[in-house]
This record gives C-alpha cells, structure tokens and sequence, in this order.
DNA sequence: CCGCTTTTTCAGGAGACTCTCAGTTCGCAC
DNA sequence: GTGCGAACTGAGAGTCTCCTGAAAAAGCGG
C-alpha cells in the first residue's frame, strides 16, 4: 500500500505522511509538481493525494498530465477554496474524488480508502480470476473448481484471490497478511496458516487436489494443475 | 442516457455537464426555467438535474408543474441551503431526491446513476422478469412461480423485482434500501431483512426452494434454479 | 371511528465467521 | 537419528450477522 502525497506545506504534508504510517501505508512525498509528476509517472502507487496549489506545475496541470500518460492511479485532489468551480475542474482534469481544505485527517483517510476499494474493485473486481479448472468471480463473490461452487466465507475468498492473483509466483505470508487482514492488523500471524488449511479443506482436499502449496520459509503458491 | 441539466450558473453547469459527458451521458443544458420546463416537456430524458434557483420560474415551479403536465423524469434537485425545510419541499413537488450545494461531483453522479437506476426498474417495468419459473409481471404487479400466482404486497414486489432484476448477481442490503425504501429513508435497516424473509416464507417456502441466498455480509442474490 | 392489511420497529436467539491457542507434525540441517 | 524452527490442525471462545416472532404504528376502505 503505497501512497504518493504532493504537497508544498512541508510541515503539513509530513503530518499527513505521518498519520498514513500510522495508518500502515508506505508514504512518498514530492513538495513541487514536477517532482510529483515525475514519481508518479514512473512509479506505481495504490493512490495519490494531490494539492492544487504547487510550485512549478500546479496540482490541474500534474493531473492532467498524467492522465494523459496514461496513469490511471486514483487522485485525490486537495482544493484551498470551496468553490464548486474548484470542484468540477479538479473532476475535469481526471481526479477521482477532492476534499477541501482545511480538512480532518480522518476525513482525508476515509476518502482515499474509498478511493482506493473503488479502484481494486473496478481493476479486480470486475474480472474473474481464472487458473486451470478453479474461476474467482470476485464480484459475485463466489468461487468454483469446475462446474461445482464453493462455498466460501469473505476471509477465505480475499485470501485465496490474493494467493491465485500473482499465480504460479509465491506471495509472502506478509504481504498476505498485510492485503487480506489490512495493514493494521496486530494479532496473530498464525491466522494466514490457519485459513489456508481452511482453504485446502474445501478447494483441494475433495478434489483429490493439491494446489496450495507451501513454500517453507517464503509463503505460498497456486499451482494450477499439478 | 440523456441528461437534461437546468441552472443559471453558466460555468458550473458547463463543468458538470462536461463531467457527466465524460462519464458517457448526452446533456442538454438549459439556463432559465421556463426553458427547462420546455425542454423537459417536449422530449424524453432519463433524468432532469434540476437547480431551485433559477431565472423565470424556480425549480419548485418547474418541478411541479412538470408532473402536474403528466412527466415522470426522475428529477434531483439542487438546493443551495441546507435547510430541512428546502428538502421537504423539494420531494413534495415531486423531486425523487435532491442535493444541497456545494456538492462533489462523484455525489452527484452517484445519486444520479442510482435514480435512474430506480427509475427503470419500476417506470420500465411494463415488462416481465422472469428467471426460472419465477415470473414477475410488474405492469400488472402480480407475481407467479410457475401456474401458481403468489400474492405479494407493494414492498415485497419491489424488493423481489429489485433482487430479482440483477440475478444472479448479488445486491447490497444498502442499494436495496435505497432503490426499495429510497434515498431519504432513516428507519431500521433491519427491514430489509424482514421483509426478505417475508418473501422466503412465500415463494421459497412453499415450494421447497432456497432462491432467495443470503451472501453474508453483503446482501442477497436471487439463485434462479439449485 | 373501526377493523383489516401493510409496514416498521424491536429484541432475543441461532448460527456463521474469525481468531487464538496449544499440541502435533513436518522438513531440513547437522 | 536428532534437534529445531516452521507449518498444520483441532478445539473453543468471542463477535457479529442474520433470522424471526411479536407487537406497535401507519394506511385504508367502509
């Protein structure tokens, strides 16, 4: 979850920056649109919160430029004025959502999270995830080996698209436990363990399968067939 | 989709109606309202975005005197206080919802998109929806799992037609709530929940059929056959 | 105003889901 | 083979969601 903020108010900008830590995010700052352009042009970020109001390329300007580089990044767009003219320009230049400022940090922390569920939700959501014979259809929320549903609950669906996503790569219990319980979780570990039993209990084990592999040390890996 | 857009701030409506162009809808724009209530009556849109103050005739009169001239559009009104009194007022002329200024454009669009989601289901329901043996004669409100015709009431037949419709994709207990209740509604949301088992004890129960699933922790999707 | 239907609220309870914990098994290095 | 950390698993507690029956409230026609 990494997250690039542009703003020029140092101080503010690293308050925010720091709160997103709290919150479990990686932060990037850039304090010009340049800069901002730049990093965010080259690098890939979960979302990007963008001041208006910057030196050497306005916030519009870095907007629009990306957009037409064909980032498609989520923006979040912070306005100094409240006006709607404000509003409907920052929308124009392709920024998914704004806030005004001043503005609540919680505000700003529910917006972007917003954003950022919007934007899985359309880039994975949508699609089904499909390996071999076992089809994620993340929308509906159901899961299949074949022609036979399985039932599973909300953990163990998000679990499982998270392992089949990067498939047949290993995804790190780490980054497992950081994309599916969230970045603030602080209780057991052993839980990812715990869930993939669980998911072997019900997309491989009956299908005389077994296509959840651990890999010692690392995490774990879809294989499609065996 | 064509969007007729009535407001005298020449900018802002200019902005929005970019913002609705992008997103795939035709607009209309109309600056005074005598011209939208023209407008308005001489054609067929999806849904009418209409601001209360407004050159000629306000958006109350306009409102109004559309529906008394036989129009159905949906209609969001905007209003520039945020008085309760305004709302009232507002949705007893015949608004379907309205906004209070200043907005965020995504608001807007959402609000938008889901009155003319409500609206076709009921308005265009002259047609039947039929999924299995189910069938729902929405015209004519009646409801039949195959010869047998299942006596529901005006809740209940919206609520199955809302499920129903998107099947078998699931819909969120908060859409229902809004496309079923609407937009303003403020009770119980436990309701819903209600009213579900309602329809189970009459076109599930009786039948030995399970179509109406719950998708825990997201709503209920209509299951056509087992 | 009355009785009937429909709609809504409310509270209790069943069951599903999530997570923890502790004991066991497994894989690997020596 | 032995020892050690990693991974697995079964049991159970806690929480949360959903279901349901009952009753109150709101409509509606006579």
């Amino acid at each position: 979850m990494h997250i690039l903020l542009v703003d020029d108010e140092v101080s503010l900008a690293e308050s925010i920056a720091e709160g997103f830590r709290v919150e479990g995010y990686e932060v990037t700052l850039a304090h010009d649109g340049n800069r901002g352009f730049e990093l965010a042009s080259s690098n890939t970020y979960e979302a990007i919160v963008l001041d208006i109001m910057l030196p050497k390329r306005n916030g519009y300007r870095v907007c629009a430029d990306l957009r037409a580089a064909g980032v498609a990044t989520p923006i979040l767009m912070l306005t100094a004025k409240q006006g709607e003219l404000d509003e409907a320009e920052a929308l124009d230049t392709g920024a998914d959502d704004f806030l005004c400022k001043p503005f609540a940090f919680v505000v700003l922390l529910a917006r972007l999270r917003a954003l950022i569920r919007r934007s899985n939700a359309f880039s994975n959501g949508g699609d089904r995830l499909q390996r071999g014979d076992l089809v994620i259809d993340a929308r509906n929320r159901r899961c299949f080996r074949g022609n036979d549903e399985i039932q599973l609950t909300a953990r163990e669906l998000d679990l499982l698209s998270a392992i089949v996503r990067t498939s047949p790569d290993p995804v790190t219990k780490t980054s497992l436990l950081h994309d599916v319980w969230g970045p603030r979780f602080e209780g057991d570990p052993n839980v990812v363990e715990v869930y993939v039993g669980y998911l072997r209990r019900k997309i491989d084990t009956p299908f005389g399968r077994s296509s959840l592999q651990t890999v010692r040390g690392v995490g774990y890996r879809f294989q499609p067939e065996k």
